[in-house]
DNA sequence: TCTGGGGTCCTAGGACCC
DNA sequence: TCTGGGGTCCTAGGACCC
């Protein structure tokens, strides 16, 4: 990056307060740097079916289309093959021919994730299955064990918080680790800590990870991409010009297709670009806040820290019909699946300890348009029956008229069950629940 | 090839209160 | 009778992420 590719209006004096903020000290310096890694685990739910079907490594495998119960997975093999196959749930014998294949694909279904020999034929996740099925009708085609999932995923993350402790969760497959004060965390900039990581995760589960380390969260999610899959990237402050700038706007965790294509529009193709144009037109064509943002993202700028808790906000569940549906002709299949789902989020929110006190709806008709409905009730509630009814009165708020393809349940504002009973507990008797702040 | 399911956060208008 | 802002809550939609 030379002089002229700096911001054209600053000043001699400014560009070079602009690389200095940049500039890694020449000498020790006396606190340790800042040091963020982002470790994002490479394929990973088709991965974790790799470790089940070893016999699969190296083929194009796509992951994704529905749901799985392991015991039907089980029935599935046992009824196709002799026991001597399969010893003690080894599967690794079980043909390769036996598993179904993309091609001929029907349904609603996308890709969650794709071995990197099905990403070769330009199959990606979030890909609708027939088109993936379009690219490479050979790949064979596994639904997500969720179970397997879960469990592999707090084995890894259990195996960073051993060495590591400040880990903040991003998913099922990602987390941000503060190095900074890590033993050993600034060795190499954080390469050392991130090699031994990798090891530690392969060892316990046999599953690789890509790694970047950075001096923010926002440079260490891009970095982690650099070197995939099983790869380490080391970014430095001075490293802004020559690693990030080149990038696409899209590279930043935050911006999305919309924000892209304005960016675009404006002749902004790179984050090199949109660091040279001035806060203030950011501002100005993007938006206040988010130009704001763009303009430090731009620059590298990201002070957020490492959050290792957070409550949850709300919970839902949602499904997509196979066929889309009309409120009239299929109404009671409808309102079977409307009751489950106020079921399922009941059981959630009971299960994880929460009630909520706002209760919604999302619709989705044939056309793929959205809507939502929701309203705030006087009680925190986790009960099926009370969400149930609440959700009703949303639905009566909508155009019932269109095909729907989708329906969903939520249930938001939350607090913690125990927190909610302690109030009402301590409640002065006779006391109206609308003189308690959480009620 | 029509595009899953579970989330978070932001914006913007209106109600309502001081 | 008219005219203010500021603050907070509620609701709907949408962008974005994993």
């Amino acid at each position: 990056m030379t002089a002229a590719q700096l911001k054209p209006e600053a000043r001699p004096a400014e560009q070079a307060a602009q690389v200095l903020r940049y500039a890694r000290p020449v000498t020790t310096a006396p606190t340790p740097q800042r040091r963020i890694a982002h470790l994002d685990m490479d394929a990973f739910f088709a991965s974790v079916e790799l470790l089940r079907y070893p016999q699969l490594k190296g083929l194009p495998v796509v992951i994704g289309g529905g749901r799985r119960k392991d015991d039907d997975e089980m029935a599935r093999v046992r009824a196709a093959y002799p026991e001597r196959d399969w010893p003690d749930g080894d599967f690794s014998r079980v043909p390769v021919d036996f598993f179904p294949r993309l091609a001929g694909y029907t349904g609603r279904g996308v890709a969650t994730t794709a071995t990197y020999a099905a990403r070769q034929f330009g199959v990606g996740s979030a890909m609708g299955l027939m088109k993936a099925a379009k690219l490479c009708p050979q790949a064979i085609l596994l639904p997500v064990d969720f179970d397997e999932v879960r469990r592999v995923s707090r084995l890894f993350k259990s195996i960073i918080r051993e060495i590591a402790p400040v880990v903040e969760d991003r998913g099922v497959d990602e987390v941000f680790i503060d190095f900074t004060d890590v033993p050993g965390g600034q060795r190499e900039g954080g390469r050392v800590l991130a090699r031994l990581i990798q090891k530690c995760i392969f060892q316990a589960t046999g599953l690789t990870c890509s790694i970047g380390v950075a001096p923010n969260k926002l440079i260490a999610k891009m970095a982690s991409e650099f070197n995939k899959p099983n790869g380490i990237s080391i970014v430095w402050p001075e490293n802004l010009q020559t690693l990030i700038w080149p990038l696409p706007c899209r590279k930043i965790n935050g911006v999305g297709p919309k924000a892209d294509a304005k960016l675009q529009s404006h002749g902004i193709h790179t984050i090199g670009d949109a660091a040279q144009r001035e806060r203030e037109w950011l501002m100005e064509h993007l938006g206040r806040s988010f130009g704001s943002w763009l303009h430090e993202a731009s620059w590298g700028r990201d002070d957020r820290p490492v959050v290792t808790e957070s409550e949850p906000v709300s919970m839902s569940r949602e499904t997509t019909f196979d066929r889309d549906l009309h409120a009239v002709r299929d109404r009671t299949e409808l309102g079977a699946v409307f009751t489950r789902l106020c079921e399922q989020v009941a059981a959630d929110l009971q299960r994880k300890g929460y009630a909520g006190k706002t209760i919604g709806i999302k619709l989705r008709y044939d056309n793929f348009q959205s809507v939502t409905r929701d309203t705030t009730i006087e009680h925190f509630t986790a009960d099926a029956a009370t969400i149930r009814r609440h959700a009703g009165l949303c639905l009566k708020r909508v155009d019932l008229s269109r095909r729907i393809r989708l329906l969903g349940v939520r249930v938001g504002k939350l607090e913690e069950a125990a927190l909610v009973e302690a109030a009402r507990a301590t409640a002065p008797a006779g006391a109206q629940p609308t003189t308690q702040p959480l009620f």
